[in-house]
DNA sequence: TTGTAGGCGTTATCAT
DNA sequence: ATGATAACGCCTACAA
């Protein structure tokens, strides 16, 4: 059919000024009655629709933000960005998606695209390599706000949320203790990064709160593949001391460390409780699941993050006024069978 | 700082015509050598970049895709996005996501949203419980294409792609037949479902190859809630004919299942083997994964979709061309632990 | 080869 | 209470 009506037609046939027309479809308060229902009954005759582009043009605003993760196929991330959109959502932003698949290269390209797409913001979680963030130092020259969740970068002055491993570690590890194990391994992820650290401090604050000596030799590091791994939880086997128990770095290490011990005769949850955070979903269904995960609120970090982003746009929160949220992981007992 | 700069800009202090500069940008045949390298020099040195927006608005297109989904945390979708989202980005593409959390209502709103904002075409897959399909009907009238994937609605002229059940139920229950089962279950999904109706066609064509009668009483339904596929499974056990092998819906369903017959005391894959519908990652981490798995290539189908679409939209495809693809479903047998 | 002018749909400013 | 007009940034006839 033809174009879509616009308020110049409607004005038109109404013989009435552009303007006009636009205000008394916004209910200002100083047009006439009588125009102001004359236009909107006209308005919803021809079945109106404003043109968004034009206003976003002209406020120089588009009502998006950006979202760059690594990968949705990560339950983590799908949980993030279903908190990200409900939020987004209710303040009438869409959400722009880019998955960067760990890839810093692609991470940039999306972000280039983004930016010239006018997103009025960014939400970001960074690929697994990237080092480099001049990619997002640009944005402030184009005002474009940044919050970083979960995946955040080494910079200063930056606003992000991000969960605290360091609670949840504690919170495992003090469970073990309680239950009697006293030689606890713990299958680490790459030692540069700040999760892996975390994990660390708090095995280490939890055996030091029952005054017990932390073993070094016992904290061993995986890059994450299977093969690390599995080599990484041979080690812990060969140990001179005899391991009772186990806090893997996430699900998909703990599985792949409970399948290895497994091959080796051991008795999972039995020679050797596992403990694990949390993101595989269904973990009921899982051969062995861990007696317990710590759980990283991945919703709660992207609606957080959301929230601190439309308060940049908003005005309410100030550019440089950097919200640094850490959200404590937190030990989860897992339902029995 | 200030404003971005604008060709109008890059005019001024040339003293050229914005026509001109924006003709040299884009390196118009004839602008003079001379000029263009000019323009093109001054751009560069004030960081030009077109205002997306103004073009948008002007071009009347936002070269954006709106996908409508019910749940990314659906391994299935999650999968599926990512085809989309790499098509689409090939083309120049962006991503606007929505979920619907199979809430029709919401679904609505969605595309009512994506609509204001101008999305070029959309990509769709039902919520659960949508049986009225006039939100989608409504975009005819704004021109705005829709492709449906895997889950379409029941309805004539429409653009989809969906995968067919049936062809990876044959070699199910064909695979099952070869082993020696004679007495198969099947816990189907809900009766209205087309993809439960191609599974039942699938399962009598596999009989039927094999000159077997196909036993309606062996096919049980389940409205897919934990509680029903257990009542399903117990009716398959308490069957006069002792069954041996089980097809189930799905993988949830399939777990359900598996956990309801190991409490029981059947020995799973020794008793009674199971083959189920790929939707669960990592099966190999699963207690008892099933022995095959019928895979419905969801990356394939979100791609297939987006091509689709582009097409549409590059006017390659005629808007009345009606674009339905099936992809069949094809057994893949589980690698072994 | 380059310039002029108009328009895309909306809002906002300034009159009347 | 309403109207006229400009402006947002870009593109594209049409003119020169």
């Amino acid at each position: 059919m033809p174009n879509p009506p616009t308020i110049k037609e409607i004005a038109k046939r109404l013989n009435l000024a552009t303007s006009t027309v636009s205000r008394a479809l916004h209910n200002h308060p100083r047009i006439g009655l009588k125009t102001r229902m004359q236009v909107q009954a006209l308005a919803r005759e021809l079945q109106y629709e404003p043109n968004q582009t034009a206003i976003f043009f002209q406020q120089k605003k588009t009502f998006t933000l950006g979202i760059v993760l690594p990968e949705l196929s990560e339950a983590f991330f799908s949980a993030a960005i279903s908190g990200i959109e409900d939020t987004a959502n209710k303040s009438n932003y869409m959400v722009l998606l880019g998955q960067s698949h760990d890839d810093t290269a692609r991470e940039q390209k999306i972000v280039e695209i983004m930016k010239n797409h006018r997103v009025d913001g960014l939400l970001v979680s960074l690929a697994r390599n990237t080092v480099q963030y001049a990619h997002f130092e640009m944005l402030r020259k184009y005002n474009i706000p940044v919050v970083f969740f979960d995946r955040i970068p080494d910079m200063k002055d930056i606003h992000y949320v991000a969960s605290n491993m360091e609670s949840g570690t504690i919170q495992a590890v003090s469970l073990l203790l309680q239950q009697g194990h006293r030689v606890i391994g713990m299958i680490n992820g790459p030692e540069k990064l700040i999760a892996s650290r975390q994990r660390t401090t708090g095995y280490q604050k939890a055996m030091q709160q029952q005054r017990l000596k932390y073993d070094a030799t016992l904290n061993v590091h995986s890059d994450l593949t299977k093969e690390a791994t599995r080599q990484a939880m041979q080690q812990l086997l060969s140990h001179k001391r005899k391991i009772t128990a186990v806090v893997a770095f996430n699900d998909y290490v703990s599985q792949d460390a409970v399948q290895y011990a497994a091959e080796q005769g051991i008795q999972i949850n039995k020679d050797i409780c596992f403990v694990s955070y949390a993101n595989l979903p269904l973990s009921s269904y899982m051969a062995y699941p861990p007696l317990a995960s710590v759980e990283q609120y991945p919703y709660l970090q992207g609606q957080k993050a959301t929230e601190i982003l439309l308060d940049l746009l908003s005005g309410k929160l100030a550019p440089d006024a950097y919200q640094q949220i850490v959200i404590d992981s937190r030990l989860v007992i897992a339902p029995k069978k």
